[in-house]
DNA sequence: CTTCTGGTTACTGTAGACAACATGTATTAT
DNA sequence: ATAATACATGTTGTCTACAGTAACCAGAAG
């Protein structure tokens, strides 16, 4: 579908994707095609086919008549995205150290040298989409295309959650962050030699250190602050 | 987005599912954007638009310059099939048992009583529709966006392949279609109750009927017919 | 002051016409 | 005779203009 990069709608996928991963464009809010198609400079008609996929992909939601709403995140789906995600991953990382290229395996450490990098940074998109696009080419080495839908669904959520949670200021959680690219850079050695079980084990281990890590933010530790002293953290606030 | 169900636009949309479904439109071919605009008495922008969201759910594939193609069959698909479906088939049915509304039970059992009427009729498109329908309504009921993908993915092949193998002449085969259809009753009875185990074994195990029927047909017993006798069967045999 | 109704506005949905690309064929040169 | 190239044709990709619909606001009646 997107063999040539350089088309203007192309960029405009790949841009509105990468929007709606880093909040840029925040869960909820309605896009009006007029402004989209003047920003990436095309007219409303392919616009509106870039939303459509964007739709099927999970990106947005579609309304009639009242236009395309940045897929919404409620309650239900922090409950919905733990229940699915430890089966999905696993599944997904066992069929890729199962199946795997070489050629595969090169691009996977070339985004792992990359998410490394931009952990460094500090960049808290650059890292979010360093992440997902690792996991992305994990599903593509999974090279099952009746789970991908499921697992490209999953990374959206988990990107954007990733995203209003991570910070990289908070330096108690850098051996978190340390600990997580150091399992990335196990799922290389694990598919590398095709180990499926430990491939599979070590996805939901790295699952349960993701959850861990929303579950603290989701439930903070704000109770052990002794009363009367000035409040001067409000770091997980919202965005806009 | 299709709540106005008298719009052209989703008539094509559910008409152009329905036949990559029942095989009308048969797993490969290309289709001609102004033939099908000129069809269904829509211009070609809307009709390209209905062609991207089939690209997003799986029925059809969209090449640069080249049109759409209805979602191929290869060697690959039956085995990644065979992969995903009782994972994901029996996760949705345990969800679907846990969350199901009364409202949504009703729907269910009215699906379930077209597909015993289509059964009767023989008519192998409105039985493959109707199996179809009552899975996707499951689906539904297990309520988490993140598992539906693939879901939806599973049936639209797991209803190509059921609609090429099943032969309502095949007498043979009427204990196990009677079977399946007793079964979707047992699903109406441990969604209604409630009961989450049981209901997934149970998904287990009409995929495991459902399995043995196409292996049955992918390995055809022809052994037994002695040498020297007129072939006169050649039913699952190829397109176009 | 509240509520219903009419108009206004701004957006989405669609159509028709044009441009770009790919394919197949015929012609020419080797 | 064969292969390569140029052309003709048909399809996809895109743009501009128009039609339809829903939300918003103002004004009048109760």
């Amino acid at each position: 579908m997107d063999i040539d990069p350089r088309s203007k709608k192309t960029l405009c996928l790949e841009d509105l994707r990468r929007r709606v991963l880093t909040q840029a464009l925040e869960p909820g809010v309605y896009m009006d095609e007029t402004e989209l198609s003047e920003i990436y400079g095309i007219s409303r008609p392919p616009l509106r086919e870039v939303l459509r996929q964007l739709a099927g992909e999970g990106y947005v939601v579609l309304h009639e008549n009242r236009g395309a709403q940045v897929a919404p995140m409620t309650h239900k789906t922090l409950r919905n995205f733990f229940v699915a995600a430890p089966m999905i991953y696993a599944a997904t990382t066992r069929l890729a150290a199962e199946h795997a290229t070489a050629a595969q395996i090169v691009r996977l450490k070339e985004c792992q040298w990359a998410f490394r990098q931009a952990i460094k940074s500090g960049d808290a998109a650059e890292r979010a989409l360093g992440n997902e696009r690792f996991h992305s080419l994990i599903g593509e080495m999974a090279d099952n295309e009746y789970l991908t839908p499921s697992l490209r669904r999953l990374l959206i959520d988990h990107t954007r959650i990733g995203m209003t949670f991570y910070n990289p200021r908070k330096l108690a959680l850098a051996p978190q962050r340390e600990l997580a690219a150091d399992q990335h850079d196990q799922f290389i050695a694990l598919i590398e030699t095709g180990d499926a079980d430990a491939a599979a084990d070590l996805a939901v281990a790295h699952w349960e250190l993701s959850r861990a890590q929303i579950e603290s933010f989701v439930t903070p530790d704000s109770i052990t602050i002794p009363l009367g002293r000035a409040p001067g953290q409000a770091e997980t606030g919202g965005a806009s």
